[in-house]
Formats: C-alpha cells, sequence, structure tokens
DNA sequence: ATGAAAGCGCTAACAC
DNA sequence: GTGTTAGCGCTTTCAT
C-alpha cells in the first residue's frame, strides 16, 4: 500500500488534477500554463516533496546535468587546484549543475564521457594521459592554460603569465637585484613552459646570463633545499630567486638561511603560485597571486556557455593575475 | 543519414544480430550467454565504441552510479581536505562510481539527493546547514568523524583523537613541558570537541591549570598571531603550545619568534594536523598524522559497502593515525 | 491554455 | 540460450 520510492511527476500532476504535461511545464515556468495553474502545481509540488528525476530528465533530454572536472593528480596537494575547484563548483553550482570529478577510471576505456555534458581541465599536463583522452574525446572542453599537447580545447581561460613574470623581475631589479635565478615547474605544463621563456628572455634583454633549474613536478622539499644549496654553490653570485612550482618558496627558505642568505635585503626572495603559509612565514614572501577561485569560476562559465551556444568554439578568455609584494623583496 | 549522438545498444544488437537483452546481458556479464556470444557481443561493441547511457541504466535501476561528497566550506583551504577528497575519489572510480561535489545547491529545497546513491560527509560541523539537510535526508550517509548535530549516519569513520591528544601531551611533558597550552579548534565539529575534552582531562589528570584559547573555524593567521600573542602575556609560564587549527601552528611560529620565545627548547610547539609547509618550517614541527587520505578513501568504502548490504547500518570503523615527532618538540 | 501519446536507452519479466 | 515486451519518469510534438 505504502508508497515506495521518491514522489513522481505523474502524481503530482494527478494530486493537482492536471495532466503531466501541463505539470512538467508549470513547474518548469516554460511560460505555457496560466499562472493560476503554475501556482497550484508548484504548491502541489511542494507538499509533496516533489523533486525531479535527473535521470529520467537527462535521458529525454541529451543533458546530464553535470559537468566533469579534473585536475593532475600530482598537483592536488596544492592550495591553488583547492580554490580552482571551488570556483568551479560555486559556478556549476550557480547553474544548477553537479560537478564530477574525474580521475583515470573515468575515461571510459572507449574515450567516451556519458556522464557529463562537458569537462574542464585544470592545467592539463602534456604528460598526462586523462588529459589527452579528454582533449581527444568528443565532448566540450574548456582548459585552464593551454592544453599542451595536440588536438585544441573549445574554449581556454589563461593568464597573462609571461607579463607578470616580467614585472615581478622589473620589480626585482628596482629592489637591488642583479642576478636573478628561476627555480622552474617543468615545461610539460603550458604555464610552467611559459614562466620558463619569459625568464630567458627577460634576462636576455637584460644582458644577464640566465640561472635556471626545473624542478619535476611533485619535487619534496628535500629536493627542493638540495637544488637550492646546489644553486648557491654554482651561482653564488645569485641575489634573488625566483620559484615556481607551488610550495617551493616556503621550502627554499631554510635552506637560503642556512647558506647564510639573509632573504629580504642580501637575497630576494619570490614565488609564483601564492599560499597561505607564505604570506606568513618570515618574512612573508612576495607572490604572484594567480587568483584560482576566479580562474576555476571562469572556466566552468565559459565551458557553460559554449554548452548553451552562448560563446562560440575557440574562445579564449584572459583573466588578470596581480602581484603581491612583501618583505621578502624589500631590498637591501 | 549520418549518424547523430552516441551508439545505442540497439545498434550494436543489431549488428551483432542479437536481440537487445542479450546483448545487454553479455555486455554486463550477467552468465546468461553462451561464451560466443558474449565474445561476439562485446567486439562488436568495441568495434562501434559503444558506451551505455548511464541515464538510462539509472532510470531503470535505482542506481545513480554516483555518490556526493560534502565537506565543510571553510575548511576547504587545507591539505587535509584535499588528501580526503583523493581518498574518495579513489575509492568510488575503483568501484566505477562519480563523486559528485555537494554544495549548498545542491540539497534541493526538498531535501532531496535524486543524483546520487549515497553521501560522505568530511568532518561535519554542528553550524553547517548543508550537512544538517544532508543527515535529514533519506539516504545513506558516512560521516568521516562523528555528527554532531542530532540524527545519527549510516556510518562512521573515525580515529582516536583524544587518546593521540593525550599521547601528544605525554610526549610533550617527557620532553620536559610542564604548562602545556592548546589553541583549539572550535567545537562545532566532533574533533575539535573531542580535543578539548582530552586536553581538559590530560591537565585534570596532571594537576595543572588549562591553558585554553579556542579559535573560530577559518581564522586567519593575524587572528592566530594575536591570540599567541596575548597568551605569551597572560600565561608566560606556558612552556609548550598545541595547535589544533590546520595551518595555526605554521601562523603561531612567528609570534612565539617576536616574543623571544625559542622553539623546540625553550618552548615546545606541536600541531594536531599535519601539513607539508610545516614539515619544512624552520624548525619542522611535531604533527599528528592523520592519514586523510586513508580516511577519505575508507569513507567511499564503508559508504558502497552499505549501499551494496555488505555492511549493516550504524557501523563505525576506527582509523589509526600517527604521530610524527620532529625537531619543534624536541625539548631543551 | 491544456491534454494525449510517443519515446529517450536501458533492464527485468516472461515467454519460447 | 535467446527473443519479445513492458515500462523506469520525464519532455516534447501534436491535437484540441
Amino acid at each position: 500500500m505504502g508508497r515506495v520510492g521518491p514522489v513522481t511527476l505523474v502524481e503530482v500532476a494527478r494530486a493537482a488534477g492536471v495532466s503531466t504535461t501541463t505539470a512538467s511545464a508549470a513547474l518548469r515556468n516554460s511560460g505555457r500554463v496560466s499562472a493560476r495553474t503554475r501556482e497550484l502545481v508548484e504548491q502541489t509540488a511542494a507538499r509533496m516533496r516533489y523533486s525531479p528525476n535527473t535521470a529520467a530528465r537527462s535521458l529525454r533530454g541529451a543533458r546530464t546535468g553535470a559537468i566533469g572536472l579534473h585536475l593532475p593528480e600530482i598537483l592536488t596537494r596544492s592550495e591553488y587546484f583547492m580554490s580552482f575547484v571551488l570556483g568551479v563548483v560555486d559556478e556549476a553550482g550557480a547553474q544548477d549543475l553537479d560537478v564530477v570529478l574525474i580521475t583515470g577510471r573515468h575515461a571510459g576505456s572507449d574515450g567516451r564521457f556519458h556522464r557529463v555534458d562537458g569537462l574542464v581541465l585544470g592545467d592539463p599536463l602534456a604528460t598526462d594521459p586523462v588529459a589527452a583522452r579528454i582533449m581527444a574525446a568528443d565532448i566540450p572542453v574548456v582548459t585552464c592554460e593551454r592544453y599542451p599537447g595536440p588536438g585544441s580545447a573549445a574554449g581556454v581561460v589563461l593568464s597573462d603569465h609571461g607579463a607578470m613574470l616580467t614585472e615581478l623581475l622589473d620589480h626585482l631589479l628596482a629592489a637591488g637585484a642583479r642576478r636573478p635565478a628561476l627555480l622552474a615547474s617543468s615545461s610539460v605544463s603550458d604555464w610552467g613552459a611559459t614562466l620558463q621563456r619569459a625568464f630567458l628572455e627577460w634576462c636576455r634583454g637584460h644582458d644577464c646570463p640566465p640561472i635556471l633549474r626545473e624542478l619535476p613536478y611533485g619535487a619534496t622539499s628535500e629536493v627542493v633545499r638540495e637544488t637550492v644549496g646546489s644553486l648557491l654553490v654554482t651561482d653564488p653570485g645569485m641575489d634573488a630567486l625566483v620559484c615556481a612550482p607551488d610550495g617551493s618558496a616556503v621550502a627554499a627558505l631554510p635552506a637560503l638561511r642556512e647558506a647564510g642568505r639573509a632573504v629580504g635585503t642580501d637575497l630576494l626572495l619570490a614565488a609564483c603560485v601564492d599560499s597561505t603559509p607564505q604570506q606568513h612565514s618570515d618574512p612573508p614572501i612576495t607572490a604572484i597571486d594567480l587568483r584560482p577561485r576566479e580562474a576555476g569560476a571562469a572556466s566552468a562559465r565559459l565551458l557553460l556557455d559554449i554548452i548553451a551556444g552562448r560563446a562560440p568554439h575557440g574562445t579564449e578568455q584572459v583573466l588578470p593575475i596581480g602581484l603581491d609584494v612583501r618583505a621578502s623583496t624589500r631590498g637591501g
């Protein structure tokens, strides 16, 4: 006797004394029903605690009501990506869409993604097989930063990291640094590669020999410290250090101290990704603010615009980023 | 002429010269079809790049193929939660399920969650309205740590934080600390409340006046520093500081230094949540390792077991946690 | 402005 | 061992 399972549209319609068609239209504001009817149906639905079955809805339409989100797993320790995720969820939620996390398993062996209407790729790596499958799939994709592999996304959200690094290097120069070094991030991401290019370019334009060390993704703090240590030995003239990998600036700090360098005066230190710990390290570290939450929201918004046909394929959107100058680059 | 949309089961069946039922069974290993037929269908499906429509599947069955995951937004900056998420995704992916991130918007105003078969709640706060709606919903829920509000979850994954804090305090005592203080986390989470209780209990047992300051969730580093500063003024005899909120130990460090305390000798410092920056701060900070990735995986596994009927409702699972002793509690 | 009916792709009864 | 048929709950023509 007792009902089993959730209330269906048919039941609501019956209770309201209208057809399912009318009930459906009323609940979706289809402008088809009279105000009176709509109100009646809405109240009936509310009273019966009706909520639409999304599976049925997406079976009928061609929409799943969800977008996928893939992040390079190796990077997921970072605060940057957590904020990015929140941005995506914010924006998707505002349009009543779910966000499904995509890992290696989800890319069906056939390379199809039935469960989502589109995909967001956060900072895709050239070496990530999941990213490659996603890019090859026949589904709208928005990447945050360009995908460095073959193929192109339906949309791209990016920032001018080259210009920002140049600005940072100019700032260091103004603070007295003549021999900046770059602790670079791997060039398998577009971001990492762009920073390396911009650095080399700047050095060429300022007649200083480029001091650059590339760290692989996921390098531990130990590796960072060792690398910084060796940098101090091979290039003792270095008077500024720009750290690209998230967390590497904080990790570099003790190594610089041990070598007897006074950070902020004797040696300037800056980071290419901001994070809470480096705002409160001693001294606080100057950093580029990538605005990850905004980037996540913008990526989701662009994807949804493309899916809905409000934005054309191939759209590229540039997001402003900022530079937070702190004590670590005050200068002597 | 050209096909539109993805290949359907009907098409595969037709191409293979069998009925849709047989095709369906063959692709799901239902043990109904002959090995020969199954192979035929599988190859046909693969050739046609068929992949099942999950919307249709969940409409027919009563499964959505996804679980929801809700985290207290205020905490999402922390590395702990990022790891927790990865644990959940790992485990769900292993069982071919999607993970949908649940925010305020998703809890349909009616309190139903059609899009998921169950929900994981990471460290639910008594004050979180979304958590409350989830707990009230008619759907299996597993919480990581107990839900401090009314109602009870179908399953709980937890650790013995009280015992671990006691162990930590004993360690501090052995290292010479006689007057430990607790920078407590808000008691709106079960974890935060448990730590406060255990601390007070320990103090009572060791005849020392409890020095305790509670920080609200999401307290900024500035607030942490101010609180530590005031603690040093009001309780100058304090010789050890245990910091509960994620990130607060690192933030406390400069405040302690400014006050002229030598961390690791003069004053011992420890954290209740581990994170990368504090492993490499100067000095490295002793911390409780909550094993968040394991906790996430265990939560998802328990949820799936409950949904599948492999585990009874009301199951509680205790997860071991660890203590990583570092230089900050070496002692004088 | 409203209703009847078809059908999205799949799986579970029920035949044979 | 395999095929036929009836829906899952919804949206969408097409009538009225």
